[in-house]
DNA sequence: TTTAGATTTAGAATCATTCTAAATCTAAGT
DNA sequence: ACTTAGATTTAGAATGATTCTAAATCTAAA
């Protein structure tokens, strides 16, 4: 029996749906780089500058997301649902939070910055429990 | 008169005092680019390489932080106490914000991470009132 | 004044990402 | 099935941000 469960019809193109796949069934959240890596092997011909399109186009239509701080590559998250990130200023360790974000403070941002609001999160920098030791 | 403050006494080379002090007068967050232009006008043999030197420097000082959203480059930030962002996904502009967080979501952000908490600050994307009309 | 360590410099190198142009695929209409 | 137009993929070049390297310079302590 295979845990990875089939992607609903979406439309994809073959290149499209291996990406997908790749990061839905990832762990942690891959840079572009390991999701090269991880697609060639479900479909060896795939090529870099197409992951990349295949990246552009999936966050654009709201199968995935990125990620990104400071250091180095983004990383890209199939969570759609809102939700925030921790990540370790040693290792780089990056962990997805479920913080529920008063509807106050979202109201109090947007009027704040006078923007009109799109996505709001929270991220906490700190040591992971293993750098902490 | 001048509106620009004199740079307490830091310890600093010449070339990282400019670098702060470009930082300190800028209106908005420059980039590394910026900054070494700007630095360039104070300190005309002044390196690239030097604005970065310093950049990391004054970073792991605590006298500057530096902000980095998906898109290009790094910016840097003067504002030593803790700030939120907001950003436009359309232009790319960055304003600060003062967000008051309940010391209970702060909390459990922590708990929820297991992380040591270093930081913490919220993200509000969106359009800025000039990409809004 | 010597010396060791830190800093600066210029330019090369690296890394992530985007662009380009040609080849290929796909779907719609014949 | 055949044509065509548009979208997609490919390989590799190009770009942009940042870091590295090695030599020169500065600084502070002995």
């Amino acid at each position: 029996m295979n845990t990875k469960e089939k992607i609903e019809d979406l439309g994809l193109t073959k290149q499209r749906e291996v990406v997908l796949r790749v990061i839905r069934d990832a762990e942690q959240h891959l840079t572009a780089n390991e999701i090269f890596e991880q697609s060639k092997q479900l479909l060896p011909g795939i090529s870099f500058a197409t992951v990349y399109n295949s990246l552009r186009y999936l966050k654009e239509a709201g199968h995935i997301a990125e990620i990104s701080f400071g250091n180095g590559a983004s990383r890209f998250d199939s969570m759609t649902s809102r939700h925030d990130h921790a990540i370790c200023t040693k290792c780089g360790k990056l962990v997805d939070m479920e913080i529920d974000l008063p509807e106050e403070i979202v109201a109090f941002a947007a009027e704040f910055s006078k923007f009109k609001l799109e996505s709001i999160e929270l991220t906490l920098r700190g040591l992971c429990p293993e750098c902490n030791k």
